[in-house]
DNA sequence: ATCTATGCAAAGTATTTGCACAAAG
DNA sequence: CTTTGTGCAAATACTTTGCATAGAT
């Protein structure tokens, strides 16, 4: 029946995303696995994506104008990402301060189930360039 | 040199987004500007939307996996969105649950500007069906 | 041996761009 | 009249899908 197969390429691009410092794009998940296993398709890695994503082993992210990127989900328990408007860099926060547990239900009936948050704003290092 | 026209389809593509009642999508605009120029283009939608977001009467809005949408740039207030997950139809709200005041700075040093953040959950409509 | 996964290429979407004509100023 | 805007179609970018074959079990 349905049987999922351990193959080269999923494992590589797991570890890739996973040996990563921050989410990646698709772009850059290929261009990495290509490291490892030259001949890797494009479709495979969308396609790999797919599945981890569904078992919950990366998390998609997406951010406006941006490719979505891909970060392991394994550790993971609720985080939100801080962007730099100067250096672009995503981060990844422990702090949630958004004061709604799920469940809750806001004025005018809408029951929260979850949420996502991105705050903007400068890095240690770019608030200290520019204060300088 | 560099002047700005007014044209009619701007015009109708700016009020289809204003009496919307939530964000839309470029298919959408292009539906409900159609209805008032039947001929008007995709690339012109497109176009305008640009030139509408850097003037700040749009605001581009991206929810993950979905198509962008653009909403009214003008009454500027601070507000989020909450998606719902049963009928996807997304809702502005006025409520702030960000316990995080721009200029803060989180532990680690990450000063806030700024904050995006986009509720999940059921809307009033859908959560009484699940419940019935 | 069986059946899933891969790689390629083709097909889909979403968005942008080139160009000749239309229209605003 | 001059220059910008429009509509169309072609071009791009990103993602998904069909199919024959490679590879896992």
């Amino acid at each position: 029946m349905n049987a999922r197969r351990n193959t080269r390429q999923r494992e590589t691009i797991l570890e890739v995303i996973q040996n990563a410092s921050g989410p990646l794009g698709v772009s850059e998940i290929l261009e990495r696995a290509r490291t490892q296993i030259p001949g890797v398709g494009l479709a495979t890695v969308y396609r790999t994506l797919a599945m981890l994503k569904e078992g919950g082993q990366v998390l998609e992210v997406n951010l406006p104008g941006e490719e979505s990127r891909f970060e392991p989900g394994t550790r993971h328990h609720h985080h939100h990402h801080f962007v730099c408007q100067t250096c672009h860099k995503v981060f990844e926060l422990e702090t949630c301060p958004v004061g709604i547990p799920a469940g809750s239900v806001l004025p005018g009936g809408f029951r929260v189930a979850d949420h996502h948050l991105t705050l903007y704003g400068f890095c240690p290092q770019c608030d200290v360039r520019k204060a300088a």
